[in-house]
DNA sequence: ATTACACCTGAACGATTGTTCAGATATTGT
DNA sequence: ACAATATCTGAACAATCGTTCAGGTGTAAT
C-alpha cells in the first residue's frame, strides 16, 4: 500500500493528521473532568432518582426520603454531591429545605439519557 | 396552621399529593438503573475523552491510544466498558479495530454536559 | 429552657472501580 | 511455519464510592 495510512502503532504513529484533527478540536483537560464529574453525579440510582423526581416538582427532603426507599440520612449525603456539582440548588423555609434543579441543561441531559434507554 | 401542608415528617408524609404525582411520573426503577448505567459509563475522564474524540471522526485503537496518555490495554478495557453499554460500536479491517459512536444521543448527551460545565 | 423535629455531618465499613501486569488471540508479511 | 503487530482478556491491587451509625445544627412550639 502507497497511501502513506498504513504505518505501525508503535512507531509512525498510525493516522498522524487524524490525531492532530481531533486533538484540537478536543476540550481543555480540564473540561473533559469537568464534564466527568458531572456525569458522575449522575451515575447513581439514588441521585439520579433525585434529580428525575426534581425535574417535576420543588420538593423538600422528607419527601425526596419517601420517594427513594433509603434513610434521610443517605439522601442528605447525596443533596451534597448534587449542591456540589451545582446540579441542584435549595431555599430554606422554617425547618424544611425545599431543593429543586439549578439549571436547564439537566433537564436535556436526563432525556437525553432517557431516549438513549429506551430507544 | 389549618392547610394541611405542614404535618410531621415521619408520621403523615409531609406533601402526600405531590409525592403521589411525582411517583407516578418517574421512570421505572429498573429505566433509573439503565439511566444511571449511562452516566457512569460516561463519568470517567478517560472515557469520555474517547467519545469526545469519536465524536468527530472514526479512530482505531492505536489513535485513541496516542490521544489518551494511557497503555493500550487501559483503553481496551474502556472500551469495553462503553460498547457493553452501546455508547460505541465497531468494525474490524484487518488487524485493527475502528470505532465510532453507537447513536446521536450520544452527541446529546456530550453537548448538553458541555454546555453545563461551560455556562 | 426544654423538647421535638428536619436536616446535616464525620467516621467507618464493605462494595465497586480503574489501572497495571502478564499472557492470550488474531491477522499480516516473510 | 514463524515473527511481528494490534487488540483483547483475567487477575490483582489501590483508590474511590455509597451506605449506615452516631451525633451535631438550627428552628419552632410548649
Amino acid at each position: 500500500m502507497a497511501n502513506g495510512n498504513t504505518a505501525t502503532c508503535s512507531e509512525t504513529v498510525v493516522h498522524q493528521e487524524k490525531i492532530e484533527r481531533v486533538q484540537k478540536a478536543l476540550p481543555a483537560a480540564e473540561r473533559v473532568r469537568a464534564m466527568a464529574d458531572t456525569f458522575k453525579a449522575l451515575a447513581d440510582a439514588t441521585r439520579l432518582q433525585i434529580v428525575l423526581a426534581l425535574s417535576w416538582e420543588e420538593l423538600c427532603v422528607c419527601d425526596l426520603t419517601a420517594l427513594n426507599s433509603v434513610s434521610a440520612s443517605a439522601i442528605s449525603h447525596q443533596l451534597r454531591v448534587l449542591r456540589n456539582m451545582r446540579l441542584v440548588k435549595y431555599r430554606k423555609e422554617g425547618k424544611m429545605v425545599y431543593y429543586s434543579l439549578d439549571d436547564q441543561h439537566i433537564n436535556n441531559l436526563i432525556t437525553d439519557a432517557y431516549q438513549h434507554v429506551t430507544e
